[in-house]
DNA sequence: CACAATTATATTGTACACAATTTAATTGTG
DNA sequence: CACAATTAAATTGTGTACAATATAATTGTG
């Protein structure tokens, strides 16, 4: 089999392997799938003694970064919406990690911020990264180009589901 | 920074570069979990006019190679449980595409066979993938390495996950 | 300024994902 | 053979993921 500079697949119907490239995404998309299932898995016991999911622990980093701000904004962040934040944001208010509050210039707005307590978990969750990357097997490098593969994918995705 | 040849982050002490470590795994960990759900995205209204979710779409897959399997069979193949399982086949069960009977031999065990109606879904099927493929904007070589890297990543997390 | 359109969040309902427990059947050991 | 241990599914409960809808506030237009 002759390597194309060009062999994307921009359409349906302009493969000329197209056996082997149902194969190829097929495997793809369960191996995405079943990762993915597994780094939360890998996750969950670290995460656990903190008492966060980790979807919760993504919305705390974002706002580690800078918080003050809107669901919105940390759902833009985190490719989610508003169905899966505000029942997810009302579990950390009730941990007393942040505090939900609508801004008084524009009230449909609701402002995200960190209380002293949700501060003070960053550093406690600071091992947690530490003992991902030892999970993970792999080496810096590797690390960065599946990182950098990922995102050309999902970026690649999202689009499509625009168009 | 020099090229090492072993840099696997084995334990979280052995890393000479830890800051750089955190935020690749970070980041890493982030592309999976949404490259995941925009690839899940994807697959909805392709699998919607077959009325099947993702999960439900990787069980019939895994029947169409082979069905008259256990419960615990397919978990094995897909990573997932009863607890997931059970109330999936169910309403495929529901959805008249797959039946589901006690084993004469070991009524613990359900065994899962695919209906006339289930077989015949796999043709309708076909043309999933190709238009998954398009839409990850990837070369077949593209597909093939990210898969491979996915499935060692995966290998290396559950392994860890077991000790 | 009235009011339709838009925007931000919340709610509802369905479907996983998974830990923990339960139930029922089978196997191994004395 | 009795019975504890194991195995296979099912059940229960919590937490997303997400589509669809609702609610309330704001903005744009005539």
């Amino acid at each position: 089999m002759k390597s194309k500079a060009m062999e994307n697949i921009t359409s349906p119907q302009d493969s000329d392997s197209t056996a082997k490239v149902l194969n190829v995404d097929l495997q793809l998309c369960f191996a995405l799938y079943s990762a993915s299932l597994s780094m939360t898995k890998t996750y969950k016991p670290l995460l656990a003694k903190l008492k966060l999911t980790y979807p919760q622990y993504l919305v705390l980093l974002v706002l580690w970064e800078k918080d003050g701000v809107t669901v919105n904004s940390i759902g833009e962040r985190l490719f989610s919406d508003s169905g899966t934040l505000t029942p997810l944001l009302k579990r950390l208010e009730k941990q007393g990690l942040i505090q939900r509050q609508r801004a008084t210039e524009d009230e449909r707005r609701v402002i995200i911020t960190l209380t002293e307590q949700g501060q003070l978990l960053q550093a406690q969750a600071a091992d947690v990264h530490t003992h991902i990357a030892c999970s993970t097997g792999c080496t810096l490098t590797e690390l960065k180009e599946l990182n950098s593969q990922l995102i050309l994918l999902r970026t690649s995705l999202i689009n499509k589901l625009a168009t």
